[in-house]
DNA sequence: TTTCGCATGTAAACAGTTACATGATTAC
DNA sequence: GTAATCATGTAACTGTTTACATGCGAAA
């Protein structure tokens, strides 16, 4: 999914600016299914509007930098239908704690449970925020839908981590004994 | 976690070949971890290799092109030891799948429907290579942690989209209806 | 007979992030 | 005073993927 699409579908919830955009992929709904930067953000924006996918209305306001605020338009609507319509490409994980937890043997014991420990952390983080009401709207279906599958795979997670630290915590501490299952 | 350190996790595992690498990265244990291409590979064992970290040794095979088959060295180890030991970057994740079922609304129900279903495959058809046994070994508390979390995982991410489908697709195809909870 | 698996490698293209440039206001 | 929030944008750098180049043997 290119960064052109990622905008034009934040901005088809509503008119928005780059930096609100940014804000979308942090905080919104769209956090921790997509992630852009400004060094994508801006020039994607530049390039709907020259496409006549987005109108842009240049905004001055009080004691705030101007901002530029963009509005999908009938082609933009088409476009991000369109696109929505491609076949998905497969997700991307990668994941630097699993790896060195996948190498578990070659690293101190108090480390691990310090990388388990954070994680579970900001796991629980994570899903208290997505409580919070008023943290996103959930304005339709398929928003609500992927936050609460959000929650039913960070939930497992952390309960994973809860129930088998200490397990992993013995069998590295003690790797010539035997642990029974 | 850059390329140089995930072929030096896999040589650490046992001797490797830089197709071998590719492998482990697709059927493996390292699998749904982290990934990387050919293009990448090839250049970071030659890396290795120049810095010492590896041995490479030639082989000659019947019936096969040659191989240059990779060990680790114990600057190697200490070089994995050491990359391990570094706090890890954030988990990276992007999913057009999910990005889709967000604007659901956008989308015919019927491809929704087909999208979840698809899905719901994928995962039945992982944690079932996942079960089979000899899929890896396992040789390590690690391992079996990391994949015995995958599982976790994937299985409550199929489980709710098998519980919720029906919900979302009524919600979509009667857009002006109010679904109870 | 065509595709798949084995096997290595390079170059070009593409995508993405980081750092920089600029600057006012507000909250701690 | 210092950090954070608001706000836009570019340029350089880094990393990754794709396509190309080559070719045999085995299975479907």
């Amino acid at each position: 999914m290119d960064t052109k699409t990622l905008c034009l579908g934040i901005i088809s919830r509503g008119a928005a600016s780059g930096y609100e955009i940014k804000k979308a992929f942090e905080e919104g709904g769209m956090n921790h299914i997509y992630h852009t930067s400004y060094g994508s953000i801006y020039p994607a924006l530049t390039a709907l509007t020259r496409e006549g996918l987005v109108d842009c209305a240049e905004m001055a306001q009080e004691k705030r930098p101007d901002k530029k605020v963009y509005t999908i338009t009938a082609a933009g609507r088409a476009a991000l239908e369109n696109a929505l319509s491609m076949p998905p490409a497969d997700d991307k994980f990668r994941s630097d704690f699993l790896f060195i937890l996948f190498f578990a043997h070659f690293v101190p014991p108090a480390r691990i449970a310090m990388l388990i420990d954070q994680r579970i952390a900001w796991y629980e983080n994570c899903l208290a925020d997505m409580n919070t009401p008023g943290h996103c709207r959930h304005t339709t279906a398929g928003e609500t839908f992927v936050h609460n599958l959000g929650v039913a795979v960070y939930s497992s997670a952390a309960d994973y981590l809860k129930t088998n630290r200490q397990l992993l915590l013995d069998q590295i501490s003690h790797p010539d004994q035997q642990v029974a299952e």
